[in-house]
DNA sequence: TGGAGCGTAATTTTT
DNA sequence: TTACGCTCCA
């Protein structure tokens, strides 16, 4: 019996009854379902502390989150209570990385391979595609991908993903994906996928690594585990094999990505794989109101996926949730942003208020009315900084020297700033490479192919010979490789330059590439170029929300898990955004919507607020909008609905349906003309009016119906009423096709044209070049 | 070779 | 609205 800790009554003070049972838990498998709000980080980091002080050694513990933001406030919590020394606490892909380095050529990698990022991935696949000799027409490369992705995810070999596919652009997917796999290991790169995929198939052939790790890793804590997909499924049941000793934390109502591959089912499931497992749920929130909370629970009541779970507080009440509707999106950020500015003058903080969106294009329209009224903001978008021109021209240098292999890397910067090797060259070159079987760069190097070229043979000469020079310069701290890259590569000369000539300055941002690897250089345990570039490669947009910024925080919702604050917006409540319309097709997912709008709203602590817009600019085009289905699954009880409608200048109201005695036929343009015998000032009057929805008054309310159907006669009275599935088309490049389905939505309409030639494609009507075939 | 200019297509969420 | 790819011209 080892001696108890003196700091363990730390460890767990101010515990309610379950949180202790989780964090005292100690053999055996436990699954913590943890609401919204319930304490869930505090579990997890005081569990680490208390297996370390009743005994466990750090270096036995594994904790495994999804964010490097998680993994860095785990570990400082952690640490703050003073165990951390020679624990884990990585995400799962960085413990990929780790691992691929411990055992990489069993899992077909060398030292210093580079990770591919989207982009990168993006252009090895339309090279693949190239080499298969498959059109891009024919199959959308970004199809491939990410059919290719979720093939990884499922640990499918291309072999295996051959067998299953059925029909024909499957079948040429598969050819895709097997030459993809191939170029990747010519350059010793792997992408996201790998990273997982191939630590889960070593440990499935590896027994004896999968024995070793288990020694190793006593003690598996799994964060957000409902976003794990199969890969991580199959890689957390080896790590845990033999001792069983897992902890998995998580909430399946707060999953949202099965876009991504993660399986809901392998939490719900959880008690099927460890029959013996010890369940404690995590009900009681300590974060918002009561109606905060009452309003999230009636809504997330609506799926039908779930493990039910009573949510309850000891807070007070608090306010209504509140429901804001707009005529039009402008006023939608117009307003948001005065109420911004009059919260801050009655004293709060910018810090306390965040605005959440589905899809980042909402964003702009947010971003204008703040800063027309000087409110400070950030947008959570960590790799906007890693995706800027000129950071990846400088990573790519770097990536080259590091890993010589990378062609990707190697064909950026090979005319990067211009040095008078066009197109044309490169061809050459690459020709010459494919023929001899050789690595790009070992062709580059041969005097012989240099000679055949000529004059750009000089030129390509000078550039191997500055590659050499950079690998030379990178031997010093990674700060000092950065600066030297920057200088020796010409791109710290081009960008001053542009710069000069009254350009943007990007040389600042390439500066602030060298600041981060000084910081890096101070940070990292055992830095190395290596590892920085792993590490820029896994940075995420969760990673860059900062919520002691003193600012307003605008993110997507997605970014928004596992945050909270005193007073939320959530913007564009509308059918087709939240749901979004790709959840609302067939095969989409409607509870993973209403997940992440759950996930929204009890991000808020005291206020809450759901606006929507009968009318936004969606693309630089007006577009009716329905409210989303989601408005109406809000327990009335607690909600409030305002409206800021405006009567327009022919005395419409748009979207005021609030107003309205008893439907009437919509008018031409779609729009169900409003109090029209009413003048304009009342009518504005009327519709600013604040109105309570009681639970009758609900229940009966047309409103949200009414707009619903205008918007969708608005699309209904489109030219292309008449196009139907079977419907003969000519498209100006694709010639004759047929119509297979048909989707108005938006205010633009969607449709698939099977052609004859090549294959079906999708387009938007309103732009696309295509006529309706008249039947004569 | 490389830049400018044009047309076309696309827009969900991200480790 | 923007990004990208393609063509054309200096």
């Amino acid at each position: 019996m080892p001696t108890l800790d003196p700091r363990l009554s730390t460890t767990l003070v101010d515990l309610n009854e379950p949180q202790r049972r989780a964090v005292t838990h100690r053999d055996g498998p436990l699954l913590v379902l943890a609401g919204p709000g319930s304490g869930k980080t505090r579990v997890i980091t005081r569990r680490a502390a208390y297996l370390v002080q009743t005994g466990v050694p750090p270096h036995n513990v594994l904790a495994i989150t999804f964010t490097n933001k998680a993994a860095d406030e785990m570990r400082r919590r952690i640490d703050a209570l003073g165990v951390s020394r020679g624990m884990w606490v990585h995400t799962f892909h960085a413990l990929g990385v780790r691992l691929l380095r411990e055992f990489g050529p069993l899992a077909r990698v060398q030292a210093g391979f580079s990770i591919y990022d989207e982009a990168d991935q993006l252009r090895v696949v339309k090279e693949a595609m190239a080499l298969c000799g498959v059109n891009e027409s024919l199959v959308r490369p970004e199809a491939a991908q990410s059919a290719i992705g979720a093939a990884k995810n499922r640990l499918e070999s291309p072999a295996e993903y051959v067998e299953r596919a059925e029909f024909f652009d499957t079948q040429v997917i598969a050819r895709v994906y097997e030459a993809y796999e191939q170029l990747l290991e010519q350059r010793n790169a792997v992408d996201f996928d790998d990273l997982l995929m191939r630590v889960a198939l070593v440990l499935r052939a590896h027994p004896e690594i999968v024995e070793r790790l288990n020694i190793r890793f006593r003690y598996v804590l799994i964060d957000e585990y409902q976003d794990t997909n199969h890969a991580q499924y199959v890689i957390a049941h080896y790590l845990a094999q033999h001792h069983r000793n897992i902890c998995a934390t998580g909430d399946p109502d707060q999953s949202i990505y099965a876009w991504r591959g993660a399986d809901l089912n392998n939490i719900l499931d959880f008690e099927r794989d460890y029959p013996d497992a010890v369940v404690v749920r995590l009900e009681q929130n300590y974060r918002s109101t009561g109606r905060i909370l009452q309003v999230a629970s009636a809504l997330i009541a609506g799926n039908r996926r779930r493990k039910h779970k009573d949510l309850w507080t000891e807070n007070a009440a608090g306010e209504p949730a509140e429901v804001w509707r707009f005529s039009e999106g402008q006023a939608e950020a117009e307003e948001i942003g005065g109420t911004i500015v009059r919260l801050h003058a009655a004293g709060r903080p910018y810090s306390d208020v965040a605005v959440f969106y589905r899809v980042n294009a909402l964003s702009r329209g947010l971003e204008e009315a703040l800063r027309a009224r000087g409110i400070p903001y950030k947008i959570a978008r960590g790799v906007a900084f890693y995706n800027r021109k000129e950071i990846r021209d400088t990573l790519a240098y770097l990536r080259v020297s590091v890993n010589p292999a990378d062609e990707v890397a190697l064909r950026r910067i090979i005319n990067t700033p211009p040095r008078g090797i066009g197109s044309a060259t490169v061809g050459r070159l690459l020709a010459a490479a494919e023929r001899s079987r050789r690595p790009l760069l070992e062709v580059l190097r041969d005097p012989i192919e240099q000679a055949a070229l000529k004059t750009a043979g000089k030129k390509v000469r000078a550039f191997v010979e500055l590659l050499d020079r950079i690998q030379a310069a990178t031997t010093g701290t990674v700060a000092q490789a950065v600066s030297a890259t920057l200088t020796l590569s010409g791109l710290e000369a081009a960008l001053e330059k542009e710069r000069d000539d009254g350009g943007e300055d990007r040389l600042a941002n390439v500066r602030e590439l060298v600041t981060a690897a000084q910081r890096y250089d101070q940070e990292a345990e055992a830095p190395s170029l290596a590892d920085f570039l792993n590490r820029v490669a896994l940075v995420s947009d969760q990673d860059a929300v900062d919520e002691s910024a003193g600012v307003v925080m605008l993110m997507t919702l997605h970014a928004a898990k596992g945050l909270e604050f005193p007073i939320v917006f959530i913007v564009g409540l509308e059918q087709g955004l939240l749901p979004h319309e790709n959840a609302l097709r067939e095969r989409g997912d409607i509870e993973e919507e209403r997940r992440l709008c759950f996930v929204g709203i009890t991000r808020a602590r005291e206020r809450i607020i759901l606006s929507h817009a009968a009318q936004r600019v969606i693309r630089g085009v007006p577009t009716p909008r329905a409210p989303s289905q989601f408005l109406r699954e809000l327990d009335p009880a607690a909600t409030v609905v305002h409206s800021f409608e405006r009567a327009l200048a022919d005395g419409r109201v748009l979207g005021a349906a609030s107003n309205r005695v008893r439907a009437e036929a919509p008018d031409a343009d779609g729009f169900v003309p409003l109090d029209d015998h009413l003048p304009p000032e009342e009518s504005r009057r009327r519709s600013r009016r604040k109105t309570r929805w009681s639970r009758d008054e609900f229940a009966d309310r047309e409103d949200l119906e009414i707009i619903a159907a205008a918007a969708e006669v608005g699309a209904a009275s489109s030219p292309y009423g008449a196009w139907k599935p079977g419907t003969f088309v000519r498209h100006d490049v694709y010639g004759v096709g047929q119509v297979v389905w048909i989707r108005p939505g938006g205010g633009q309409t969607r449709a698939a044209i099977q052609f004859a030639g090549c294959g079906e494609k999708t387009f938007i009507l309103e732009l696309a070049p295509i006529q309706k075939l008249e039947r004569r």
